[in-house]
DNA sequence: GCAAATTTGTTCGTATGTATT
DNA sequence: CAATACATACGAACAAATTTG
């Protein structure tokens, strides 16, 4: 084969790791003991490690060793409408109850509530002019203490002159923004979309959702755009959330009650 | 500050390509005019080097140099069912509907039939024991000659013996298979799940979509379960779909056509 | 609480191999 | 074939984080 030495160590570590005889969570064996075992000098058993790296199936802590990365259990969110509520996943109150689904404890912290100037991706979403002022409550949320998503929802600046004077409120609106505008403004949401998207994890969203710094692990962005009856964007919610640990549902029709038809745990 | 040296390197050429002084596709400078620049060794500039490439920012060239990479201008697939057909995104002919209103066109290769024994992810969700011989049909898709995507679909075995003989022949069929079932076996597609996950490609995939053999880039695995008027799984679609050129929408409710919604270019 | 031992992280230097122009 | 540019590999030294005694 004419794979170089550090491929060919990373190889025989992987196929450890994918047989099970490296468990996760396991320690490996130190880069000095690793040395000896394949007669290469240190650098290069660096350079297969850091290779297992960036294919995320190892991770090393300084001073302690190199492990096994362990599987998160991975958070569900279904996104398509409950044909009941009319309401979507991961929105106010509904998140709550999918999450408890999974035998799990959702929070989150108070709204962190802005004026700003609506960037291009929001704008051209709410469609309104680039740079009109915007209001913008941000929330971050977790499940059972892990960091879970960020998510921040954006509103024309008019909906408070108008009478939704909680908007620019700090405080939770318990009722939910969507009833508070539909009993102040008479705004109704009859539809919405979700956008997907991909990305690497800017350094802030990194350090809140403990991802490495060098951006292998990419986030989900949902840009959620909430229309009335009228037809006009409402609301723009754009949520952030960590490849690792999350995957989304969408059904169509009605679809048959699962309980066993997803992928349960595997092991 | 305390950051080591390759970060700060690496740091530099960030802003410089994020702020546009290095445009995407350009050559950066080699690593020896980097060394002089920065009084480091090669190897440390290399380092920062690395770094900007697991972050996805650069690509090194052998022979050549390290590169700027180019963003590719992303495909947009509708997840949720066309009120009026009935149909979901990405499948039979609305596929090339959705992709001809971005003005492209796409190409998929004849399908690769087999009939295999289902495995735990495949049979879970088709509901039938683990093990159970199902058929897959399999396609590689393009648009505009770039890979787009791979996509395998399963039925369960009966369907064969039933009636649906041209479920295990080659050729394409032209009507669609949910057509064709529903007029050799009755079977009607009233709903469907998308169940959404991103992970990191294997290596066949990685070398079908030309994606980096370091895995950091993910793919989007889309799992669809069609249901038929009895609510039996009746279809599993596995697609994948590289997360560097691939968004997805889902809609709900009726929601107002956009065409000037979304993000457009930006530049 | 501190010091020693262990383990990974950073940086240098050097030599040679491989791919491209 | 030669020049250029990145890739691999070795050796060495010191720094930083963590655990252990």
């Amino acid at each position: 084969m004419g794979n170089p030495m550090y491929r060919q160590i990373a190889e025989e570590l992987r196929e450890q790791i994918e047989s099970g005889i490296l468990k996760p969570g396991q320690q490996l064996r130190t880069e000095i003991e690793l040395r000896e075992r394949y007669g290469a000098s240190r650098n290069t058993v660096r350079d297969a490690i850091k290779w297992l790296t960036t294919l995320g199936l190892v991770e090393t802590r300084p001073g302690q060793g190199t492990f096994v990365v362990k599987k998160i259990d991975p958070f569900i969110t279904t996104l398509s409408a409950d044909p009941t509520t009319g309401l979507g996943g991961g929105e106010g109150a509904i998140y709550l109850s999918q999450v408890s689904d999974q035998d799990r404890e959702a929070f989150y912290s108070e709204p962190q509530v802005e004026i700003q100037k609506a960037p291009f991706e929001v704008s051209s979403r709410l469609r309104v002019p680039e740079g009109t002022q915007v209001i913008s409550r941000h929330q971050r949320r977790y499940i059972d203490d892990t960091p879970w998503s960020l998510q921040t929802s954006f509103y024309p600046r008019g909906f408070v002159a108008q009478g939704a004077e909680r908007l620019i409120e700090a405080g939770d609106i318990t009722e939910g923004t969507m009833t508070y505008l539909a009993a102040t403004l008479g705004l109704q949401q009859t539809s919405y979309q979700d956008w997907i998207k991909v990305r690497a994890p800017d350094p802030t969203e990194a350090n809140f959702f403990n991802l490495p710094q060098d951006g292998r692990v990419g986030v989900f962005e949902i840009f959620r755009t909430a229309f009335d009856q009228t037809g006009r964007p409402m609301r723009l919610t754009v949520s952030v959330f960590p490849t690792d640990r999350n995957q989304f549902i969408v059904n169509a029709g009605e679809v048959p009650d699962l309980k066993e038809g997803g992928a349960s745990k595997k092991t």
